[in-house]
DNA sequence: GTCCGTTTCTTAATCGTTTTCGTGTTTTTA
DNA sequence: TAAAAACACGAAAACGATTAAGAAACGGAC
């Protein structure tokens, strides 16, 4: 192992001196300098992060806490593309990012524990069950804390916008002639649901468009069995919606099965919306509208702030961030046919001829 | 911050007797240890890893190659459960595991020079172009590193049995009554391409069944584009296959698209697998059959062997691991229908009634 | 009473850095 | 020419831990 007492023999020099000349100090001569330089370099002199971290207090290394508990976390589009984000802005500014952890050699510390154990000089809480005493502990200790799409009094929260997001989703369906549009969202336990479901029904009100409670259900995010089922019961009604808009694109996918069972054609009969912008939902035929959700920005931002708040604590202000998604517009939205959309259709009809492109190849014939 | 010399002096004892009582040395009366652990606790003591690491040379922790060039490294199911695994064994043997990096400060060094900064004691290669300069001189460095489906003379490497997934694959399909069997096989530069290749050209062999050249085709993993077209010109042929390989359950979509703008059915007049047993996948009506790759074992014997070659180094071979995967059946191979799958009906027809599920809930009419 | 072996604890070195302060030398200024 | 300032470097402490070696205290054997 070469250190700075290597070279300092070396170049006949003290071990202070090749520090400071490896730092580019200003007391020390260029010659030095240039000296030190190229026999490091000869050398193959690598600093110690460890040592550094010890003397210096700085790590430049971020924890990620990442529960994987539901089993979604890493395998979830978003949050891999918020992870993603938020490592490629945080290795830019040269911090290098490790999983936020609790076991060490078999027993358990908190997380915040750990953090401290590993020196991390910031956390990131991208996915985690926001009830629970570790995490919470961790948000109102005293480290550095970005939080996504969850909201805590003392953290720096980045957040999508969901409000925007799910009113630009329902004017567009509203543009396209709808008026009866129901939402399947998804478990209200979190911030995001509420902020849309809010956003839904202001936006329906403003619209002037009345929210049947027949309309609005439940399903968990990711999940097809559940929105398949709400599907089946909103087609099944005596006014049955002509536009449905689901938790998320995967979820979506329950409803279009349970959909194209019926025969009925997507979008000529009903329209579905999706949540999210996966990318999947964009190689279907036809595509999904729905609203892309800038994860790698709400990543790239998180790391940003969470710098910020590390480097310059007094001047950077503890706030909430706020990503735009844009609307993915797709072809699964088109206009109501209201006259032909009636409940027996919606039950139970054959259609001939396939579902096709909006605006693709037809079969050649 | 509370250390070693904090408890001493609480304790009246030198900063030796804390830590070797804390590190349950035996030459240390229990009395003492007892007064010692519960100052500690007392004080909220937590060990620092930084200076632990630069004293034992044991960090603990792990690096992670993963590549984000392409675009596609954490949101691709596959590597992200690879990951998932790796994470879980990692902690559970309490080693902490960080993004490989190289970046410090603006400044930019090579793979190995940054795993070596940070004392990682070990790296695996998930995700990375194993043709670069920077990857190869970490395989051929001296530190321990595990690789991803591909194989390198001095590490070891864990991959998925392609071998015999694809193996299984072709069976199953031939078991169904197929005999016109066509692969559009990924990118050739992977060894995973070329062990899915040679095996399903060898299966075929062995099944009694000739391989023409018009059935094997190229198209990108995740991507659907020229999967669609490479379909397009399978159901063009004179006699176009009665079922399709794709390189991917993603770039399955694109052929699938195809095959239903056509008014073709799945599984009726064509058959269609997959590879990687992806959530998605099995999401669809029918359900796509694929090969489920075992991603998670994948990565926790990666972490298993990598944590090996590290604790201990002279009784652990450098080998290559083989993690079997499975065949899920899924709907979309069925039996061919061999008179009635004639080019013309490929070509032109339109069907009367939607694809449904083979065994589903039927439109209640 | 001396010697030896245990047990229990301390001393001190060390890991690789950074950084304060001091010192000797050279240059500038009055 | 002498005092002041600037420059270039070294000595040493410190960060928080581990660990080899040594020392004190005690008990038992001869």
């Amino acid at each position: 192992m070469v250190s700075l007492k290597t070279i300092a023999r070396e170049c006949g020099v003290s071990v202070a001196t090749v520090s400071k000349s490896l730092n580019d100090q200003k007391d020390i001569s260029e010659a030095t300098k240039q000296r030190v330089r190229q026999t490091a370099q000869a050398l193959g002199y690598l600093p110690n992060a460890a040592a550094r971290a010890l003397k210096t207090n700085h790590s430049y290394s971020l924890a990620v806490l990442f529960e994987e508990d539901a089993g979604k976390g890493l395998t979830h589009e978003y949050f891999s593309m918020v992870l993603t984000g938020f490592m490629q802005q945080a290795e830019r500014q040269g911090y290098d990012i490790t999983f936020l952890n609790h076991c060490v050699e078999s027993s358990r510390m908190s997380y915040y524990e750990y953090a401290r154990y590993r020196n991390f000089e910031g956390v990131v809480i991208v996915c985690a069950d926001y009830r629970k005493q570790g995490v919470t502990d961790l948000m109102n200790s005293d480290l550095p804390v970005v939080t996504i799409d969850y909201v805590h009094h003392n953290c720096t929260a980045v957040c999508s916008n969901n409000i925007k997001g799910m009113e630009d989703l329902v004017r567009y369906i509203h543009g396209q002639g709808h008026r009866r549009i129901a939402y399947i969202h998804g478990q209200m336990i979190s911030y995001v649901t509420k902020d849309r479901l809010a956003s839904f029904c202001r936006t329906m009100e403003e619209l002037g468009l009345e929210v049947s409670d027949a309309y609005i259900r439940t399903a968990d995010y990711l999940e097809i069995e559940e929105a398949a089922r709400q599907t089946e019961e909103l087609l099944a009604l005596p006014e049955p919606p002509t536009c449905i808009i689901y938790p998320d694109d995967t979820a979506l996918i329950g409803g279009r099965n349970v959909i194209m069972e019926r025969g009925l054609r997507i979008p000529e009969d009903i329209s579905v919306a999706g949540y999210d912008g996966t990318r999947v939902s964009q190689l279907f035929h036809p595509a999904i509208t729905t609203i892309r959700q800038s994860a790698n920005e709400v990543g790239a931002q998180a790391a940003k702030r969470l710098i910020d708040l590390i480097q310059k604590p007094r001047t950077t202000l503890v706030e909430r961030v706020v990503i735009e998604g844009s609307l993915v517009p797709g072809q699964s939205v088109g206009r109501p046919s209201e006259g032909r959309m009636s409940r027996a259709a919606a039950r139970g009809r054959k259609r001939e001829g396939f579902p096709t492109k909006q605006s693709g190849k037809k079969p050649e014939n």
